[in-house]
DNA sequence: CTCCGAGTTCGTCTATTGCCGTTAATCACA
DNA sequence: TGTGATTAACGGCAATAGACGAACTCGGAG
């Protein structure tokens, strides 16, 4: 992430027919003085000031880079600014059970034995399993961000991601879909009825969509005696 | 977005700490030969090989500047494929309208000017905007992949993300939360009702909410005018 | 083999940058 | 009003950039 605006700053400064305003404009950006500035890069707060009041027409490459760089090396000091927007507060209150199997679990296996209903027929269950994560969706859409989705996937996302407490299975997959990272498998553990949409989302998505009515502690047993 | 391209051709070869590699890559990127882009631009060829074998250690921006534009004119005036290549310029079916602002606007001008209703008063809007993206929310549900969201942030995820076609506005601040990628402000256009869930989801990612009722047209209208 | 086009290397000259230090101006606060 | 912090403006200078042209190298075609 910190390349991305690195390269968007230097990228924006260099292009700019007013370089030293562009200087400015990012410097304010970040929310440091000029005096921070001159003082990390090591020169006179005079240079900084000339180089915003665009003395220099066209300033060499190398001196952005250092400019550029003093800018986010002092955001991440200050633990603020524009990367600190990625940085997230993590809950797990929504993860009910996590695990890694000690070996691999063929997707249809798992299926069988959750006495599941395979909603996405047309998508194959020839897929290995490593793990599971059962998360209750009620408490998931409130407190999950995409950060979270890191900790559900565990160690791996061959994962089976299963859903408690789903009414129409559109969030879910809606989540699912919007995240750069996707589980073997899904399921939705009783859920009072599963969306058309939701269907449709998995496909899509080429992910086996399976429901079951079991209850969530016999649900976990199963699941965790698998391996 | 031809000026997507330049600022990532610009910023690589202002980071790079061997700017004429990274010349002489884009270059070959582009197809273009020495004597090609040394008449295009008024040198003599020498000067051009002096650049890409490094014998300036920091060059002036007004010079890559001029590189870079010299790039992107040849590839237009041979028909632009490598722009097209590598510009977000394709836009998918769901992304109505998007655009980089050419300096920072404040998120409340922006919100003031598209007349919105603020439905989350407790988060600030002391928040700079670079840039908008305007999206069909009911063709995003089942055309966007996560992939797709890195095109919906453009450059810069400092934007205003626009929802238009919003029945409940669940299915927008969910796919936003569970995506690492997070923007400045979010606005529902003409929105059947907002959800009380939406704005829960709203708050909790610390993200500006905003409806307003103004028709698609006028508020491209507007996000356009405002830089 | 010669010739040609593309690219390389390097000496040279002028213009500009990178940076210093000093002075002046501005702003916020007591 | 005085003070300190921050920023602005400018003269000066060594180093480097921007660009030229000449001589050279290399690969391919005839």
């Amino acid at each position: 992430m910190r390349d991305q605006v690195r390269e968007k700053v230097a990228g924006e400064i260099c292009l700019s027919e007013e370089p030293g305003k562009t200087i400015r404009k990012w410097r304010e950006q970040f929310s440091i003085s000029q005096q921070e500035l001159s003082r990390h890069l090591g020169v006179s707060p005079s240079v900084i000031s000339d180089y915003e009041a665009g003395r220099r027409k066209s300033p060499g490459i190398a001196t952005i880079r250092k400019i550029v760089d003093a800018f986010l090396d002092i955001d991440e000091k200050t633990g603020g600014g524009i990367l600190k927007q990625y940085s997230l507060a993590a809950k797990t209150e929504s993860i009910i059970s996590i695990k890694e199997f000690a070996h691999e679990v063929l997707a249809d296996e798992l299926v069988d034995r959750i006495s599941g209903e395979n909603l996405t027929p047309a998508i194959s269950l020839d897929k290995h399993i490593h793990g599971y994560t059962v998360i209750d969706s009620i408490r998931a859409i409130t407190t999950l961000s995409s950060f979270d989705y890191l900790k559900i996937y565990g160690w791996s996302s061959q994962r089976a991601l299963v859903f408690t407490g789903v009414k129409f299975g559109r969030s879910p997959m809606i989540a699912i879909r919007a995240h750069p990272l996707k589980p073997a498998i899904v399921v939705y553990q009783k859920p009072e009825q599963v969306d058309e949409l939701a269907i449709r989302l998995a496909e899509l998505e080429g992910l086996p969509l399976i429901r079951t009515d079991l209850p969530a502690g016999d649900l976990v047993e199963i699941l965790n005696s698998l391996g």
